[in-house]
DNA sequence: GTAGTTTTTGACTGTTCGTTCAAAAACACA
DNA sequence: TGTGTTTTTGAACGAACAGTCAAAAACTAC
């Protein structure tokens, strides 16, 4: 048939999203995408077109990657409650400062893109809204499992209010970063929203 | 004495920020700010120093032009729920698609320089975070007018929950634009801090 | 072993980037 | 009307950029 490739598509792409991750898009130099996915310059252009294409092709595996998990904690947590904490504290807590500094991929390039790559930027939030629809879903189930007692629940705005305050708290926590402090804050903005972030919730007698 | 300066400060920093703004740091070229501002290449070096210098001025004039209303607007607002209000319907809502979608420069300038200019991302930064602390005390008048009956009001807490909010809100209206959807979910945030955000305090009977 | 197909290789292209610099110009003061 | 000082002017710089291409290499199928 005919010479096969020569590279691992796992591997490669992963260098592929730390390098963008790291550097945004437009500070990403082809050659420095290069030396990390170990590419030569032709297998590049031939695989993925050009640099734009090779970063789609790292937005979509950073989203199959890390908000995969995401998405499985929001979903699967017995205690949504505790789902949503797992996230934050994955995500931007419970990190070596290395990693954190880094923050999301998907936040940075929404950010980055907007103007210039306008289509790049909307793939990247189609992608975080997932999160946010996530979110609802977990706070659905919080309500019907009675741990968030509050006749004004509603998990639409809500799922709107965490997603808005964690895609803030990945900008600022990129240079502020106690882990302590953040969790503290969490907790009363869950508190705020009324939800119970007890481990075990309490029954009534 | 020596030949004058042939160009008004103001409108060369004015015509700066709308370029970065609109392009943000990196992808604004030497070309294009000297297109905008009416400078002459050899001028902006020797006024400016160089790119960057011209983009750190950019970022102050932005503060003092932009940031010192929205911070008048929460220190002098009678009704300080109001001046909360008053904030997101000048940054976000009440504004033409046009500008919208710029977003705010400092949010916009945290996000991209994080990591290969992070002394221009932390000096954005910096002057963000007057924003919260202005939060922080047209919160702190809220409770001392009775604005903010609830027993576990904590201003400051409570200003980085709006804070983060804001800032998640500025990224994700860059597409996003249906101002009476957000208002409805700002009103929903305020409420669940337990803001009164009715036009006239009601009073005890 | 040969033919057919696809990937790899690395030199090369033209463009754009931020920055420099020496000469010319514009003013204030003597 | 000079003299000194600073700004303006625009040509020129090397470096870095994303992308191209023709030849060589690696594999399969016959």
């Amino acid at each position: 048939m005919a010479r096969p490739l020569a590279y691992n598509s796992n591997t490669v792409l992963s260098a592929a999203v730390e390098t963008f991750w790291r550097h945004g898009y437009s500070a990403s130099s082809v050659a420095q995408l290069l030396a990390a996915t170990g590419l030569n310059r032709g297998s590049l252009y031939n695989s993925f077109g050009d640099k734009r294409g090779l970063f789609i092709a790292a937005l979509d595996f950073y989203y199959a990657r890390y908000t995969g998990v995401v998405l499985q904690l929001l979903q699967h947590s017995p205690n949504p409650v505790a789902g949503i904490l797992a996230v934050f504290e994955m995500t931007m807590f419970d990190l070596p400062d290395e990693h954190r500094r880094k923050g999301c991929l998907l936040v940075n390039s929404v950010a980055e893109l907007s103007d210039n790559e306008s289509e790049l930027a909307e793939r990247a939030l189609a992608h975080l809204r997932t999160v946010q629809s996530g979110f609802a879903k977990a706070l659905q189930r919080a309500r019907d499992q009675g741990l968030w007692p509050r006749p004004d629940a509603d998990p639409q705005l809500a799922a709107d209010l965490l997603f808005q305050y964690m895609t803030g708290l990945r900008i600022s926590t990129r240079f502020d970063a106690d882990p302590e402090s953040l969790r503290r804050k969490l907790r009363h903005t869950l508190h705020m929203l009324g939800l119970n972030t007890d481990p075990t919730p309490s029954l009534a007698p």
